[in-house]
DNA sequence: CATGAATGAGGTTTCATTCAT
DNA sequence: AATGAATGAAACCTCATTCAT
């Protein structure tokens, strides 16, 4: 339908802007480098871990290097400077959001049923990827220091992307008599601000909250869909 | 009323506490004091404005001093260390956000006006105060990081109180129809994700963003209450 | 006799180099000096105790301040610099030995009787004041940075002239075959060393030592005199 | 005889302890960490003469890099503070000392030929090291601030079993009717303050002294075994 | 490529001294 | 004379980055 001609779009889009780069794509690479993709994996998967529990200004890298198990000067021949890892990890985490996101957008029609999907499979996804639910967390206090640090826009500009598949589908329900006439862009960001801050709320408040996905994923959308009061 | 009672009582657990203590309720003190709190107040205006800027790690403590026209070593006078100026920063919002807290559930019976009242004065007072807003978002953050941190448990246990006093409201009106049947504390935490964390949002999306008060307050109440569906 | 014209001679040299100097000796001073001679002395009072237990280096003003419950500014009206308030006390504490030197000198005829006598005083002194020993214990060691310090020049004069007159004494006692052929130099050296180092010794062997003055002193003086072997 | 398989017995417990611990005894060791070794090395070579000169408070970590020849930062890879460098340039100097000390308690039997070698072998080592020497004196002083020192127990330990062994040669040469009746532990404390503190007080009454070995030998035995005193 | 020793700029903190009151 | 807030030089220590092996 048009979504999916919409969505088709957007996803190479996304590609094109290398969001989506992985090791499996590109069939033409060697086992050299295929070797260092690898390593250069283990090393951000190192370091995702370690910012997520200390942030970006308490992680050393001599930490990254010890869990990495590669000597300190090694990680020089894959990453420029620490935040080169940092946003790397970062990326990878995006990128992972990416295709999630991608995949609801092909597989849902309704503008409820993408927020059932999406809701559902992200705090899945926070449940399952504890680390990189947290670097989102920390990353969202962290991007309000871009002033000073490169390589933030490329990241912003692919929320924006996001955000504007987003809104044409809002739109859509809006004239389809599926929701009230709403601000989409305060939509997006209130919804936004309904799944990763809350779960970081839960988490705050309660240490080792093990999340019940199928629970919280109710709870969220009934306040979202109906509110709490009762007409 | 019952509510009335409720609040007088926790008002002044709150107080014992020392989070609402506060340079005027003690007549007591001297010329030499006042000026010494005057000082001390000045050097934590420069703190929380580069706290907020630049998050604690980035900011030094030669900023603050030129900031805050003392020399370096002058800080020492006021604060024992970096982290001593941040916490009383923090706590000086924690005060502010406690009076205003306090004096809303003696002016409310519903749930609903609560609501109302409470999302505005925050919304207000974020805007009103732009870097105590964003000290706020960091410290939520930061907070993650408790386990290395002192003084912190103090803050949290404040947040426990707030807490108490809004689960028994909310059990209120679920006894009196006014809302759904709800777990009292996921609401209280979606709530919270509801402001301060929509607000971050808005101000990531658009950095000098002017927001209108009236406009996100009924925004979000409108969600909180009645939810996006048409039925 | 020829030991008293001696040591009244000396005893004048250093009253001279005002070594002596006391508070009560100069009648002419008024209410006003009295009273200023009565504070600086209090401020010496408390910088002894505290250079004794934790050292020159290790020792604030502020700690000196606080103990002699003066202003930390008051203590440059009567000394320019933290190091002037050290060697005054020092002074102090040699000015006290001076005395009973000269006392001991002026009583006893023999060398056997002037070991036996500044011995058992010195002994005596050491455990009457503590403090005053210990900064004793600390002076002799920091005198070897001597290079840096002006006003060590004056102190380490003062010794030479004390062991002018012990050498006299010690040659009379030699050429009255009381002791055997000696150098001279030698023993006063070997003599010092075994009074204030071997207390210390003892004080750092065994903390709260209560020295017994009697037996200390008669230990010394049998080794002194007699040697250890069994002939 | 029984001194012997006393003595080996003590010295297997000092190394035990790890005082004996040199380079040499291990010959496991590969290049890189005798190369890491040498240069430890350097930078106690360099900073003994430092404490030495100016004392621990007075030799700042500049000055000792510079010394040295290395970076600042570098010292610290090597140890992990200023004290513990401190510590490790003193336990060499007691390694050393040990290890005269365990040599001698092996090759003597008498406690007079105990006593002529040790004194001997002390004054010729204080004289060949300078700096070492220097820093013992400082060390007496110092260890009087040990309340707030950690690592001192370490080192005190080590004297306790020194005295231990001497203790025991010196009641066999009380019972052998080699030397009068005296308190051993009096005498060993006397005994250590005649020989140290005595050099200690040469060096401060004569800046470049060159001690004559022999001479101040023969002279401090001379007192030790039969004092001064004609009967 | 892999390494980790070496580096020094840059941070926090201390404290003797000054000076306005 | 007495005070103590203000000061900043100087100390220790960290850690991202370089580079010789």
């Amino acid at each position: 339908m048009t979504c999916n001609s919409q969505t088709k779009l957007i996803s190479s889009t996304l590609k094109k802007n290398g969001f989506m780069q992985t090791v499996n794509e590109n069939k033409k690479i060697g086992r050299k480098e295929r070797e260092r993709l690898f390593k250069r994996r283990e090393i951000l998967l190192a370091a995702v871990d370690l910012f997520a529990r200390n942030g970006f200004e308490n992680t050393k890298l001599d930490d990254i290097a010890e869990a990495s198990e590669f000597g300190k000067g090694t990680l020089y021949n894959y990453f420029h400077n620490k935040e080169e890892i940092y946003f790397a990890s970062i990326k990878q985490i995006f990128d992972d959001y990416c295709e999630m996101h991608e995949r609801i957008l092909n597989n849902t029609e309704t503008l409820k049923e993408y927020f059932e999907e999406t809701t559902k499979s992200l705090i899945q996804y926070c449940v399952n990827n504890k680390s990189s639910f947290i670097m989102l967390v920390r990353f969202r206090t962290r991007i309000m220091d871009r002033q000073k640090l490169e390589g933030f826009n490329l990241l912003t500009g692919f929320y924006e992307q996001v955000n504007q598949m987003l809104t044409k589908r809002i739109k859509q329900a809006i004239k389809n008599n599926e929701i009230r006439k709403v601000d989409s862009e305060s939509l997006i960001l209130l919804y936004k601000s309904m799944i990763i801050p809350y779960l970081h709320l839960n988490f705050i408040a309660n240490d080792n909250l093990e999340i019940d996905v199928e629970k919280e994923t109710k709870f969220i959308l009934s306040v979202l869909f109906n509110g709490i009061l009762i007409k």
